[in-house]
DNA sequence: ATGAAAGCGCTAACAG
DNA sequence: CTGTTAGCGCTTTCAT
């Protein structure tokens, strides 16, 4: 492993030349920066990452905290800032929260703590306030995805406003009864997104002169089998069985088909199902869903990240900003039958 | 931030006494030892990465290199290795390659050569012989899952065994016609795996006597809908169909029991059907399949390098170690439906 | 068991 | 535009 002193010696320049010429911190001539980079090239030259954060404070990663890794919403949120950071030769340090409260409390008092990294992101985490205040002791940028942070920059969809265009769409096609899905209490943590769902689907239905059920709604755990379970309960009175469901997830929404199918109901015949995220799976299925591009937010908060880390890279953002969703209709929906 | 001297001043010792007492390296007596860590919690001390790198050249970092993020088993790999590496006091920075060539290039001559990390994780990724020749020449540990790889410390299931394994069961329920959805060549870069089980599975047919039939094999790509579209390809035809299917992978089984669902046949009495992975959702589904524990390998994975960089930890594992796999009987599988 | 002091390999003033 | 030089904050001999 060479060091820079080999390739200013190369290069017959002084290692500070190679440094700026690498970097591209400082002016170099053209010509001297050909020739660091060829003598670089020729020895296989790589800076020690170790010894530049030290001189500079800086340290080219970023670390990402993530609730969980083996859903799908944050692998592919985490996909996509994996990719945007690779491309901005940034380093990615991962931090999973799944462990449980004595993990959690070493990454914020502990890990990120040990300046590796230049600047946070959280994803879908809700951070408590000694938790916000760690990190902003930092005195490093930090970027969250999934709701508002206070004194952060953020990237969320608005989780109301999904919820309600989601059972609009219900509504519009003629739905008078129609069921919910949401978040258990768990999830409650997270943005209170279980609790939003549910404010826009009443909003949705209240807008259209019908009075939310409770006992239209069931709560789950966001994974096919919750939704299946909560369906069952949903449809086993056939009198009393909405005509529709809105899960809040994906995922839920499929539980939710296929136990309308071991029931024996047509969807959307029987029953209409909509769901919220834009799953890979989502399309084979034929679910209407309401997008939201995981590996897109993932991307967009990368690069609000460089924006702060390099002041005028391009305009500072908001404090929140709101991303885009997009109701995508495919099969699972239809109107109502009206029976005979 | 107060840095090592603030805790050797309040705490009456030199900075030395203070890193051999806070890093467990070196000898230091009880009571001074005490008195370190308190005036390092005092002043909410956290040691400098960057500066403990440069000066001991470790990093108390692992690099994992991964293909994907957002398959079910790969992040659910890197869910067990972020776990076991949060537990021992290591950082994990992710390099994935799902970007094509270019950024693929780039992680194993740029990333991986920074000094950034202590030892590499290479999951289920067949590394050129240029990547590992760069990879040892490091001179880092080194840990593969997935298949061997030259010179490196691997960890595997046998793929070969493990789809013998799964055929063998639909065999010995009775069935003779049994098709399989198998890898499609994309595939083919990871160890062979594709090869691999469809070997395993003509093994076990020939075995029991049955001659493989090229027509009952089909390529997908591990997913539902790859599975289902194969799947009704095997299945189309009522008079050469086959009883009972064989797929690569949890997801392209569940994408099978979903076209024998929509062709009208059922599971297990018109077909039986068996995965290979242990999927989460494969209980739900009441699916029959090989299970191979992806979390307990990242484990495994990180204890094997913890073992390599700290000498004398435990024994030495061989080169590659087989990894234990289960069959786990569900309802998915049954005896052929004799016609009468 | 502890301290003094020499780096680890690079960056950033400061000069020129 | 480029060179000189003083650190960045630790760890680790080498003494004692």
């Amino acid at each position: 492993m060479p060091g820079i002193d080999a390739v200013a010696r190369l290069a017959g320049v002084s290692t500070a030349t190679v440094s700026r010429a690498l970097s591209g911190n400082g002016h170099v001539s053209p010509a001297t920066r050909i020739r660091v980079h060829d003598a670089a090239r020729a020895l296989g030259y790589v800076v020690s990452s170790p010894a530049s954060s030290l001189a500079s404070g800086r340290t080219k990663n970023i670390g990402v905290v993530v609730p969980f890794l083996n859903r799908w919403f944050y692998s592919t949120v985490l996909e996509g800032t994996g990719a945007a950071l690779l491309r901005n030769g940034y380093d990615l340090t991962l931090y999973g929260l799944a462990g449980g409260a004595d993990e959690r409390r070493s990454v914020f008092e502990h890990f990120l703590l040990r300046k590796r990294v230049d600047a946070v992101l959280a994803l879908t985490i809700e951070l408590t306030e000694r938790e916000l205040q760690s990190l902003l002791d930092l005195q490093k940028p930090i970027v969250g995805i999934g709701g508002p942070l206070a004194g952060v920059q953020t990237l969320s969809i608005d989780d109301v406003a999904v919820a309600r265009l989601a059972t609009a769409h219900l509504v519009s096609l003629g739905h008078c009864r129609i069921g919910m899905i949401g978040g258990d209490s768990g999830f409650e943590l997270d943005f209170h997104l279980p609790t939003n769902r549910r404010a826009g689907y009443e909003d949705a239905l209240r807008q259209a002169g019908i009075e939310p059920d409770p006992q239209l709604f069931r709560p789950a755990d966001f994974t096919i089998t919750g939704g299946y379970q909560a369906a069952r309960r949903l449809l086993e009175h056939p009198d009393t069985r909405p005509t529709a469901i809105f899960a809040a997830s994906d995922e839920m929404a499929l539980g939710c088909m296929l136990a309308a199918r071991d029931l024996g109901l047509d969807v959307p015949h029987d029953l209409s199902v909509v769901g919220i995220d834009g799953h890979e799976y989502a399309e084979f299925f034929g679910l209407t869903t309401v997008a939201q591009f995981p590996a897109q937010q993932g991307e967009r908060a990368v690069e609000m990240l460089l924006d702060q880390l390099h002041p005028g890279r391009r305009e500072p953002a908001p404090t929140n900003t709101p991303l885009p969703v997009e109701l995508i209709a495919r099969t699972s929906t239809a109107p109502p039958t009206r029976l005979a």
